[in-house]
DNA sequence: TTGTAGGCGTTATCAT
DNA sequence: ATGATAACGCCTACAA
């Protein structure tokens, strides 16, 4: 493996003017950079990159801390995150923490080691004074989900406003038992899209009936045991918003085998717009993310950190959108 | 941010003496191991390990290059790495090529630029020439995709043998005009699985149909484009085998638009396991492969590898499992 | 058991 | 425009 040296060597220049032409810098003459450029392919040379950066300190690599990769919401955040950082020279690196405290915080280690120039969180287990604490001198952004009041920038949609809209579709379309299936973990995007819920409901001057209310795992089977316990309560709602597809399916799945039609019996809007939710019968109404934006978005805020050095809060707020399909009734 | 030297500084010793302490070198008194550990404290140094990684000629990381890191197949084989990865002292990276070759060789960049220590490759786009040149220089993996031919180890199940039994499961269960799904990317996985299809059907004195054969796209809307040319051309399978459960999904959901029933008028087998073929409506009926234990193993091979500095080529074969459920008549 | 010092491969400063 | 050389932070002979 030729090294720089070994170049410069063969090129007859010494290795800063190799380290010039590898780096374009402009003051090096036409016929020496030709040199240069012979001799590298000719050694089939290639930088390492640990010696760069470690003269450099800087890695131009991110971490993307999420809770699980396969899951599906991230597809798209995930590109919108890798063509920004790319076209930025930077690499992205994603990795599962399982909301596992432990693991999210040896994956931190890689920021305090220096192997990552910045971190991404996406579903942040850290306490807020901890992540306040690593922020003051590192480079962390919060993307989708994130810790209120925290002094880390964050992108994200309003969870509580795109709630509130789609539960006042259902009501706009004559549902009044509007039952709501929520994650038992109490991540801030379930905490405000219930407070949209309930907003909802009172404006429009409905009584909160708390026996509507399902607290399940984030899941296929939070939707089917969702719907389990209104059935076995004989209280089944005239309509359901829940704070995911893939919860929203499970509750489909589970309606169907206790013979209620849907969207005729009961009305469905589900979050986050999964591709899945475009493939199941009926196709599912559900409140779609920016998620392209959002990654791409929070690339941009986390290269800005490192470049300037300076940690400006900023709260970025993009649009959801409400997509009406075959779920739910219309009046 | 401290460096070794300050903590040195801090106990009273030298740089080296701090190196051991942080390395778990025996060769350090308690006392003035405790010492150390102490200043390290105090400053809550961290090591750089840019300075290691250039030192050791080594960063524990393993780039693992796939398709598209939200393809739901992936996401237990990414689980089976990590657990072993981890276990091993190596961080795993996980990046999409998007079938993109030139993505894909910006990528071994990473590996010629030493900043991985080996590759595992889970569907290549390279060629298998430069597969070789490369894997001779460095340490590589395939793993369930790969090149037939190659002199890099792999990891997968034998998919022709998979297709086989799911084929003949069909025929044994009664069914004659048994169609086919493919993808139109003629992957090794597909092609060896299309020959299974071929030999379960000859081996059971069924004569071939070319007619009952599509190849489509690699996803949902490849099973419902096969599906509308079946009934267009006026000749629908009496049952279906497909490459991928998104593909047979498509095709459930194509099918149920033109009233056809599946099982009673259709069954179908799908390749997989995705999580979504046991939330469908039927369940599918499909081949399971062992996601966990490939990834698991694939890492194996590449930490092996790394370690041995060695390269004998193993092609680890290890067992599928056809899953019978709700998408298949039984006779 | 501990310390000294050289070197990993690169970049960047300062001369020339 | 080019070269010599000192870092970057760490590890590890080798010496003591």
């Amino acid at each position: 493996m030729s090294k720089i040296q070994d170049v410069a060597n063969l090129a007859g220049v010494s290795v800063a003017t190799v380290s010039r032409v590898l780096n374009n810098s402009p003051k090096v003459s036409a016929k020496t950079r030709l040199n240069v450029i012979n001799a590298v392919k000719e050694l089939n040379y290639e930088p390492n990159l640990l010696g760069r950066n470690l003269r450099r300190s800087e890695t131009k690599m991110i971490l993307v801390l999420l809770q699980n990769i396969s899951n599906p919401f991230y597809s798209k955040v995930i590109k919108g995150m890798e063509d920004y950082g790319h076209k930025n020279n930077y690499n992205v690196m994603f990795c599962n923490t399982d909301s596992n405290i432990e693991r999210e915080k040896k994956y931190l280690d890689l920021l305090k080691n220096k192997l990552v120039d910045g971190v991404i969180f996406m579903a942040p287990e850290i306490d807020i004074y901890t992540m306040n604490t690593i922020g003051k001198n590192y480079p962390l952004i919060q993307c989708c989900e994130y810790l209120e009041n925290s002094q880390i920038s964050r992108v994200s949609i309003d969870n509580e406003k795109a709630a509130f809209e789609a539960v006042e579709y259902l009501i706009k379309n004559g549902h009044k038992k509007i039952g709501l299936i929520n994650s038992k973990k109490p991540h801030q995007s379930s905490k405000d899209r219930e407070k949209g819920y309930r907003r909802a409901l009172y404006e429009n001057n409905i009584q909160i009936d708390e026996s509507l209310i399902r607290y399940e795992s984030y899941g296929f089977k939070g939707g089917i045991n969702a719907i389990k316990s209104f059935v076995d309560e004989k209280k089944v709602p005239d309509a359901l918003f829940t704070v995911s597809d893939i919860i929203a399916i499970g509750a489909i799945k589970a309606l169907k085998s206790f013979n209620f039609n849907v969207p005729d019996d009961i009305s469905i809007i589900g979050f986050d717009n999964l591709s899945i939710s475009s493939m199941y019968d009926p196709i599912l109404s559900t409140v779609s993310q920016p998620r392209y934006e959002l990654g791409n978005k929070a690339m941009e805020l986390i290269i800005e950190i490192i470049k300037n050095k300076k940690n400006i809060i900023k709260n970025v707020v993009l649009n959801h959108q409400l997509l009406i399909r075959e779920s739910t009734k219309k009046e």
